[in-house]
DNA sequence: TTTTGAGTTGTTCGA
DNA sequence: GTCGAACAACTCAAA
């Protein structure tokens, strides 16, 4: 039996066929291919997919295995440290190759560094290729060579780059080796809860490569036209919905930038170019939160802007359990931390909401935000939440602390304006009309009756008044300022 | 990328 | 028709 020169196709966070470089060379080599997933021994320190991402990763292994099956090939699971993993099936099927696509998350890259050192020491040839991102974060640079930390900045850099490489074609067929070694079950990894709440996840998204592109089909063909409008309105779905998927690697930032490109091509309206820009900007963020995470790898702990690190948090846990839960009596917070638990989803103007609420209102340290949604989304990803919420509390890059201390009530009746996004999240509300729907607590006991509301009981009074909240997160700005000089 | 508060101008309404 | 109070609508600077 000659199985040489199989080339072992390692997938992590790049669950698809189409534009997959380590498929497409090893195809090239035209020799036989075992896809391989390997699930890791957890380790302490480290970011271990969180709750919603293992619901996730279950089912989109599920789709990967029949994709696979359906191009006469199989995706080999196994489970433990990837390192002697590898090493095992290189003995068992006599692989001389072992390729995969990059990872930019400090641990990972230590990781895999690791991996392909070893590796090569023992003769096994290595290739790594970027498949999740557009520009590797070390390509794009000032002109002095450092790192970007301003977005509109690193974009227009990233604007002077070629254009990303065309996506690459989902391959015929695999050439499956002569013999298939031995694969866990999914099941066997146990990502799934022992106890079922993933109901509203299975629900609301469609793991794998083929939702992925009916999600995105979805969103050139009925909301980009509007998206710089409706985007930030979380009742209607005016955003691409892809994040879970480009977590995943279900689709490529390459397969979204061509497809809208095409599209741009086609629909040759200035208008429709400019909402492909709004969204590819988007896309653009994304990137600049690789970069950033590559360049400074210690900001899923620690504020970029060091001083942030005295800041009086207060880490009061009876506030951030009525956060968690949705129960602070602010209803647009309260909708998005239920739309959250419930889809493993929320919206990204009320992420926004939501983090300055945590931050701002309640005092509560970042680094509490991030940790729950690193659990509960299923898009959690590293580069992205550690912008976003460095972003929030003001410590990150395009540090702006003053201008994001949102108010609640304004962002909800603003962008919820007929309580539609309140109404579906927050039920024991439905009754109460729009004037009040914002902010409950105003409305007369009259209309609280008639709405069948008991305040207080049914639906929590505010755990903390905005107005003084905000003053109270002012001076503590103030305090930060004043010890620095 | 947002909110607030002050200051200004405009509008309405009743005496 | 006039006056002034009350309030709405708007602009702008500062946090």
């Amino acid at each position: 039996m000659d199985n040489h020169h199989t080339t072992l196709v390692w997938f992590r966070q790049d669950m698809r066929l189409e534009d997959h470089p380590p498929l497409h060379h090893a195809i090239e080599r035209g020799k036989s291919i075992i896809p391989v997933f390997i699930w890791e021994v957890e380790k302490k320190g480290v970011w271990n997919p969180g709750a919603a991402s293992r619901v996730w990763l279950h089912h989109s292994l599920i789709q990967m295995q029949k994709e696979l099956a359906a191009k006469k090939s199989q995706l080999i699971i196994r489970r433990g440290q990837a390192l002697s993993v590898l090493k095992q099936l290189i003995e068992e099927t006599n692989a001389d190759s072992v390729y995969w696509n990059r990872r930019y998350e400090p641990d990972s890259i230590q990781h895999d560094t690791a991996i392909k050192t070893a590796l090569r020491e023992t003769g096994i040839e290595v290739k790594t290729f970027n498949g999740s991102l557009l520009y590797e974060p070390w390509e794009v640079k000032t002109k002095s060579g450092t790192p970007f930390q301003v977005f509109t900045r690193f974009w227009e850099a990233c604007k002077l780059f070629p254009e990303p490489s065309k996506p690459l074609p989902v391959p015929k067929i695999l050439p499956p080796p002569l013999q298939w070694p031995h694969s866990l079950d999914v099941h066997e990894l146990r990502l799934l809860p022992k106890v079922d709440w993933t109901d509203g996840i299975r629900e609301t998204w469609q793991p794998g490569e083929k939702g992925a592109q009916t999600h995105l089909q979805r969103f050139i063909s009925s909301a980009i036209d509007a998206y710089s409008k409706d985007r930030d309105f979380p009742a209607v779905i005016g955003t691409s919905r892809l994040s879970p998927h480009l977590h995943a690697g279900e689709i490529s930032p390459r397969q979204i930038w061509y497809a809208l490109r095409e599209s741009e091509r086609l629909h040759s309206a200035a208008q429709r170019s400019n909402e492909i820009w709004a969204y590819l900007r988007e896309i653009g963020w994304r990137e600049f939160a690789h970069h950033l995470l590559f360049h400074f790898p210690h900001t899923p702990d620690k504020p970029l802007r060091t001083d942030f690190e005295r800041f009086p948090w207060k880490n009061e846990t009876q506030n951030l359990r009525a956060w968690q839960k949705g129960l602070t009596g602010y209803p647009i917070v309260d909708a998005g931390m239920r739309e959250l638990w419930h889809t493993g989803w929320m919206h990204n103007r009320v992420r926004m909401i939501v983090a300055s609420f945590l931050v701002k209102d309640l005092l509560i340290p970042w680094q509490e935000g991030a940790a729950w949604f690193w659990d509960t989304l299923v898009d959690a990803d590293l580069a992205n939440n550690t912008m976003g919420w460095q972003w929030s509390a003001g410590c990150g890059a395009d540090a702006a602390p003053f201008f994001r201390i949102f108010n609640p009530v304004l962002q909800s009746r603003k962008f919820d304006a007929n309580g539609s996004y309140i109404r579906r999240w927050i039920p024991e509300l439905s009754e109460l009309p729009n004037k009040w729907i914002h902010e409950p607590w105003t409305a007369s006991a009259d209309v609280l009756t008639h709405a069948g509301i008991n305040l207080g009981k049914d639906y929590p009074f505010p755990i903390v008044d905005h107005s003084f909240a905000r003053h109270r997160a002012l001076n503590a700005l103030q305090t930060l300022k004043r010890k620095l000089s």
